[in-house]
DNA sequence: TATTGTTATACTCTATAACTATA
DNA sequence: TATAGTTATAGAGTATAACAATA
């Protein structure tokens, strides 16, 4: 059965309510690196070598927003930008060493907040809530984008 | 079974990209409502006639950012401000009939957003993931705030 | 002294529009 | 002409610190 209205209006309070949870675990990166970062760099990780405007797509935001974090993040070593050999507009990004070694730290940081909060819930409910958070964002943001791992058939 | 740290790691990305869900449904606000009244309106209806502290409590955010939203929605007629009689310090807030009506219809936009992204979900899958997102919201932020007690009805 | 709330300031994130360079 | 990306500008959201008023 299709869901009712009321649930749809119970989902949009609590999707509001993730803003404070995403608050909390950027509380506790480091100083030089801004939340927008540590979503560049994930992304980058999944998703291998990709364009601006494929991150652009993959963020959801303006690719005018995009360009600014992707040249924050370059200017303190983490990405790398390269021209596109198919298309002299287009810039190619990837991860650095450096940047490959800060998404470690990154991804430590939130691990240790999620486990810390989380820490009575069992591990189906994790693996129920990401993939339930996982179909939201592809109901909303359906881009067809390659990951890393898959990118080889291209 | 505790949850793995791969999990945890998983979760943050997707957490990440409920960004992206909440701009597409703040697209959708009228331009005088900005996203922040959305939320303080919404909680307003839940709990009734609280405290600036509790309402910055909810909001998980720092008290003089609450005070600057507040004022914005009371400038438009929104919220009322009263003094508490228990603490001359304190001020008690609650929606007035236009934010009640105002707030009728940011649910409505967003519940219509939601209904038009989501047409396919069914029914069980929403309430598992409004579940899960209130048990998240819990494990961050346990505060013990009273809700009002005539909030179901409508 | 401690707490409640407001204001000033600065920083991050975002969108729009104008611009450059290439297809 | 159209597309990829950058930059300038403006608006929203937030945190910190300093402040006033009350407990």
């Amino acid at each position: 059965m299709t869901a009712g209205r009321a649930e749809f209006r119970e989902l949009a309070r609590q999707l509001r309510s993730v803003n404070a949870v995403n608050r909390e675990l950027a509380r506790h990166l480091p100083s030089d690196c801004p939340p927008a970062s540590a979503g560049l760099l994930s992304l980058l990780r999944r998703h291998g070598e990709i364009r601006m405007s494929e991150l652009t797509e993959l963020l959801g935001i303006d690719m005018s927003v995009t360009s600014r974090h992707v040249a924050h993040a370059t200017e303190r070593g983490w990405i790398e930008r390269h021209p596109d050999p198919h298309d002299g507009r287009s810039r190619l990004l990837r991860l650095t060493e450096s940047g490959d070694r800060q998404l470690d730290d990154l991804s430590e940081r939130a691990t240790d907040t999620l486990a810390h909060r989380l820490y009575d819930w069992p591990d189906d409910d994790i693996a129920a809530l990401n993939a339930l958070l996982d179909r939201l964002r592809t109901s909303f943001c359906p881009a067809q984008i390659p990951t890393a791992r898959d990118s080889s058939k291209k």
